[in-house]
RNA sequence: GGGGAGAUACCAAAGUGGCCAACUGGGGCAGACUGUAAAUCUGCUGUCGUAUGACUUCGGAGGUUCGAAUCCUCCUCUCCCCA
């Protein structure tokens, strides 16, 4: 039985290749690519997120793409906005005719819209913050179990995360209408990971190849530009390491050493993402990462039934 | 040539007779995660499919002792200082 796909999904951890995988499908499928990173939204943050914008011209015609390059550098990006952005997006691309091909790494971004989280817009109650944030901790902790539902899951590890929690749970008690109108996805979701051992090599010989084309320079733009070091670091990784090597805190090596091991340390998160995504009953098709990339055309299209 | 310091698990580094399969940090592995997610947090990390269990470890070889990573002897190697 044909399963009638509406949209494919390219994912994987960083240096797999994603990109040129979904640029071809998009390609082949008269598609555009939606892309799935959160640090790819921003703009002069190119180098430092591997945006690879080369990767989106096929066999000379430009691909479409689709939330990279959508917000200012400094901004701080976020899943609510990500799924909003997304909806309108996807619902576009359909109301034209073209196939969404959505390709990322950032596996909260990825499930947020493939499994439609319900989010809705929770405004900043200063009053409520102001109350919240005199009491201790385990009153907090005590606040957020007192309502019966839970909408919102996550880690309440921090203050501020918890006054968070608190305040759109607070939101939900008293707007309890929260369907959004979600568009149905059918996605076939296809992975691109090498062994690690190749992701490893492949991950440092990117990171080489980046500091040698400017990606020192191009975070010391940004801090020109007067985006603070804090918020850079808030960034994490390449904006991370690189702002504390300009600011003197580390040397180019110790620099180096650190963001390398901070990417595997990434990559390996992102796969620990995806397996839950697995176990959760999301099912996705591994390729691998050296299979020449007719090979890989050729099965996501057997997947998804044009063959 | 003379004098001194040291060799501990993947790395760094504690431990200086029993509480040591060995503190701690890093790395590695696994996991959690719906509003910072490139973040944040948790567990494991000598071997034995499980173990209040067994077995093998602290440069090497011997020895002392009821008992050694810890004490003694010899050997190998490393580092530092003076020549």
């Amino acid at each position: 039985m044909a399963v009638n796909y509406n949209i494919l999904t390219i994912l994987g951890p960083t240096a797999g290749g994603k990109t040129s995988v979904a640029t071809r499908m998009a390609y082949i499928l008269n598609g555009e690519v939606i892309s799935a990173d959160s640090r790819q939204v921003y703009r002069g943050m190119d180098l430092g997120t591997g945006k690879d914008l080369e990767d989106y011209v096929v066999e000379g015609t430009p691909i479409p793409y689709h939330l990279i390059d959508i917000v200012d550098s400094g901004y701080k990006y976020n899943v609510y906005e990500y799924q909003q952005d997304f909806i309108q997006v996807f619902n576009d691309i359909q109301s034209r005719n073209k196939f969404p091909v959505l390709c990322g790494g950032s596996g909260m971004y990825i499930e947020a819209v493939l499994k439609g989280y319900k989010l809705i817009h929770v405004p900043v109650n200063e009053q409520l913050r102001s109350v919240l944030e005199k009491k201790p901790y385990n009153e907090l902790v005590e606040i957020l179990a007192s309502f019966k539902t839970l909408h919102n899951k996550t880690d309440i590890d921090t203050r501020k995360r918890m006054i968070r929690a608190i305040e759109i749970e607070e939101y939900y008690s008293e707007n309890p209408q929260l369907d959004v109108d979600y568009p149905k996805l059918t996605p076939l979701i296809v992975g691109v990971k090498f062994d690690r051992q190749s992701q490893r090599k492949r991950i440092t010989s990117r990171l080489k190849q980046r500091l040698d084309e400017g990606m020192i320079d191009e975070v010391r733009k940004l801090l020109d530009r007067g985006i603070s070091s804090e918020t850079l670091v808030y960034y994490g990784l390449e904006y991370k390491f690189i702002t504390q090597h300009i600011t003197g805190e580390l040397s180019y090596n110790e620099m180096f050493k650190k963001l390398e091991t901070a990417i595997h340390q990434f990559a390996k998160r992102q796969m620990t993402w995806f397996r839950r995504m697995e176990r959760n009953g999301f099912k996705i098709h591994w390729l691998d990462g050296y299979a020449p990339m007719n090979e890989k055309t050729a099965r996501i299209l057997e997947l998804l039934g044009k063959k």
